[in-house]
DNA sequence: CGCCATGTTGACTTTTCTCAATACGTGTGG
DNA sequence: CCACACGTATTGAGAAAAGTCAACATGGCG
């Protein structure tokens, strides 16, 4: 199984461009909007001084559950996902990635779970040694690494929560809210929205078998509230009833 | 409803104790022991200087979901529980808190859950604002936060997984593990379990009817893997069959 | 001793899972 | 250009599991 490690076919250094950026809720500000951009513009520069960006196609692995974890990820494009394969054969997908998040936080030196991008992404891979070296000579870059994974840790709460619900039509009404809800700027397809990964992928984020996505989706079909385009494009016909339906839980 | 606000009945500062402990996974130690105390001498004065230590009661409210967020909360004994209330009168815990947790981490300066009392607790409350400030002053404190708060996201990941599963006992069973494994120190009662809260936490925190957690409790001590010796004591049978009854996922 | 909250058990309903068959659709090769 | 094949997705019927509602047991506390 070829890893990212194997792969320097599309590995470049490019340090011109500073699309390296975390976004998350500051820490402890009382009013700001959400999800401003967390570095500076000297703290983006320190760690694309040290990282390397990455321009991978999809479903290509980036480390594996076990193995030493030598880097942290932070991504600038595309959607990744991590996992972990269960002794029943099921799969549980723990997180979809997005721009701007971060992963590969280790547990005693080790990675917790596999990571395998969905799309083609663009990635900053940074060395965990250099990164410590790093954030030791300037502890303020703590700071945003503090309130990312403060993010990470109320949506996996958010996300805990929603595998409490009975019924799968909510679970996918807030999954696609989250899509939704995600990075949205562009409010011309305000409408549109991309679904990039597969049913099965849905699925194993629900923890609904595959055809229970699909049932549910037709329910949301028959109920108007979104109409699938194509397999990976959503049209939200009704977004408040889709919130609600969310809500209800 | 009465909150920690307005009860300074049992409040002291005593500062002489030095009780107050994080644990977590150290951020990127390769092979030190699980759950290391995380704080410095020096780390701990500073915070114990600007915090109150605190004696509560059982199903004492300590702050309400969207509430200010004054305080950041650091536990020494007892347990607490975070939970939301739903629109349909569940009630999700998304959390139970023990020695050396904290908890009360703010969204945009509010609080996202409403956080409680199981048992009689000592807590540590410290102010948000001079906490920032001592941060500030001190960045160095920002490592054993941000591992501890990386140590509650693989938690709640952890969660997530076991929210996933179909099977009541199975879920029962990681609950079970998770008591077990957590600060064990005493194995002279190595087999004899505390379970602090009530069936009906127990039940909103597998996302299970109260039913559920009773049958399968029922299932569990009819297969010999536990012995229930009182409503909140526990007896470990067969803890390498609880092991693989909650690993079977 | 008896009350009230907590916990258990039983009968029936609801929902998803599972297994199997069928449809879609994308890229390839004739 | 069309037909085929493969992976992906949908639909249907029956099984399994927890939810719900209601009755009953238990246990702590005044």
């Amino acid at each position: 199984m070829r890893t990212v490690t194997g792969y320097a076919g599309r590995a470049m250094q490019s340090r011109g461009v500073h699309d390296l950026a975390i976004r998350a809720e500051p820490f402890g500000a009382e009013s700001s909007h959400p999800s401003t951009p967390l570095l500076t513009d000297r703290q983006r520069e320190q760690l694309v001084a040290i990282a390397a960006k990455l321009t991978l196609p999809p479903r290509m692995m980036l480390y594996q559950e076990g193995a030493a974890a030598r880097w942290l990820f932070v991504s600038a494009e595309g959607v990744v996902k991590t996992y972990r394969d269960l002794a029943s054969g099921k799969r549980r997908i723990v997180a979809f990635l997005f721009a701007r998040d971060i992963f590969g936080l280790a547990e005693r030196g080790h990675y917790v779970n596999t990571a395998r991008t969905v799309t083609r992404v663009v990635i900053y891979r940074v060395p965990i040694d250099l990164l410590r070296e790093l954030l030791a000579r300037d502890p303020s870059l703590n700071v945003p690494l503090l309130c990312k994974v403060t993010h990470e840790l109320r949506r996996s709460q958010r996300q805990t929560l929603m595998m409490g619900r009975r019924d799968a039509a909510g679970r996918l009404a807030m999954f696609l809210q989250m899509l939704r809800d995600h990075g949205r700027v562009d409010l011309a397809h305000a409408d549109l929205l991309d679904v990039p990964m597969s049913r099965s992928d849905i699925a194993d984020y629900l923890g609904l078998s595959l055809e229970a996505v699909s049932r549910a989706s037709r329910y949301l079909e028959d109920h108007r509230i979104i109409k699938f385009q194509h397999r990976h494009l959503v049209r939200l016909l009704d977004s408040r009833r889709l919130d609600r339906l969310a809500a209800r839980l």
